[in-house]
DNA sequence: GTAATAAATTGATATATGTCAATTTATTTA
DNA sequence: TAAATAAATTGACATATATCAATTTATTAC
């Protein structure tokens, strides 16, 4: 039992589990964070936020990892992102209408703490550098989505699985060896192609060398030829 | 010559052609403003903002038409919107590196307002309602590429297409009769597919019955057809 | 440990989409 | 107005990608 809550701090002064953004609070603010979060451990495969729902808390990832993604037509997904600690999970929706328009699940056991979504926008207006960090925080999401939009429709399949290797190794993982928490449904919903499609190019990349797949690690093995296929297309 | 000048407003205090955002200023901010812009008139054809570049100035649309895009991989551009008066344009660059992640070019001769991205900041910091009104107007764009980026990655070319038109017809120009000023190529660049598949969908969607296109002008003449292809995709 | 279930893999096939080359139509330039 | 250029259109074809059905492999439940 312990055990369990190792990972789930109690108090937000002091805690090495938060977002960076909120190493920008004072003491008081950090208090005031403090006394109105919650810390709720998500097992894996379980949803944390869905999407369309009222927003009425943002998040912070302390450990675990978890897929953000958009629900799209006819059941399909696309994933935005993989979210590790110590990310926070704000959104377009703080601002305009309130409400949730990604889904986040979580990939592994993960330990998340839901801030009221007054409170934070009151700390927000208060402190300036808070603010600007937030944004910073904010246009650097919608930079990746610029660039996932790009790749997406104007790459063909090697070249948007081979991003999507590309950002596991740079953005998540940052070793060339990773256990392969995503499965290949999942794989295939970061490149926007269908489960069967992305077996083949994993395959393909196997065969090239550029891969190893055993149980559930996967190693790159020529990032440079994969660099270059992301280039290609 | 006067007529050149008529919709370029020298002074933002009662000006009618600046961004709804704006109003939201008083009169010693908007005074602030006006001394820190410039206005500037382009020509249809002509470059208003380069991705890449530096950002010196958020913009606001006067009057006329630009067109809003990601230059992607190998020469291709994405249409991420339309722009139309009295539209603001900032972007992710404003509160991360300074630098313009698309670029805008004028569809129409364009009266354009540039104003001082340090100076904008500091009424941001100054104004909280500005501020607000600031990040609803970031985050309903960045909704929008939400569903951009669902639409062009999960439905096939005659509801993307469908999804193009609603577009023009439900924000842009809000009434079922159009002139045409985008391209079969923009038309194209809009729905993520070749000018020649641009082509052969409007054709099939003429044959149909729900389009008539003629010199500079086109019509939607079955809205509901076109909404039903685009829930089907 | 076995049965049941889910995930991954495969090859065959159908379909969607892009590319190419030729032609027509529209627009600009002289 | 004619010539030159650019844009739109077309059909034939190649290719990329999805879908389907069958099989194997892994995982979970009992």
């Amino acid at each position: 039992m312990t055990e369990y809550f190792d990972k789930s701090p109690k108090q937000c002064v002091g805690c090495q589990c938060m977002s960076q953004l909120f190493c920008l609070l004072n003491e008081e603010e950090l208090l005031l964070v403090d006394a109105n979060k919650i810390n709720v451990r998500f097992n894996a495969g379980e949803t944390i936020k869905k999407q369309g729902t009222f927003m009425t808390h943002v998040l912070s990832i302390n450990s675990g990892l978890a897929k953000l993604y958009l629900e799209g037509v006819e059941g399909r997904s696309a994933i935005l992102r993989i979210v590790k600690p110590t990310n926070f999970i704000g959104g377009p929706g703080i601002y305009s209408d309130q409400r949730h328009h990604f889904s986040v699940t979580a990939l592994l056991d993960s330990s998340v703490c839901f801030i009221d979504l007054q409170i934070f926008k009151k700390i927000l207006r208060g402190n300036q550098s808070f603010a600007e960090e937030f944004l910073k925080d904010f246009s650097e999401d919608v930079l990746s989505v610029y660039n996932r939009l790009i790749y997406l429709t104007q790459k063909q399949m090697p070249g948007r699985m081979a991003d999507t290797l590309l950002y596991l190794h740079d953005e998540i993982f940052q070793q060339p060896k990773f256990s392969m928490i995503l499965s290949r449904f999942e794989l295939a919903e970061l490149s926007a192609m269908s489960r069967e499609s992305a077996v083949k190019v994993l395959r393909e990349f196997r065969k090239e060398g550029l891969l190893r797949i055993s149980d559930h690690e996967m190693e790159i093995l020529d990032l440079e030829a994969l660099q270059k296929i992301s280039r290609v297309g």
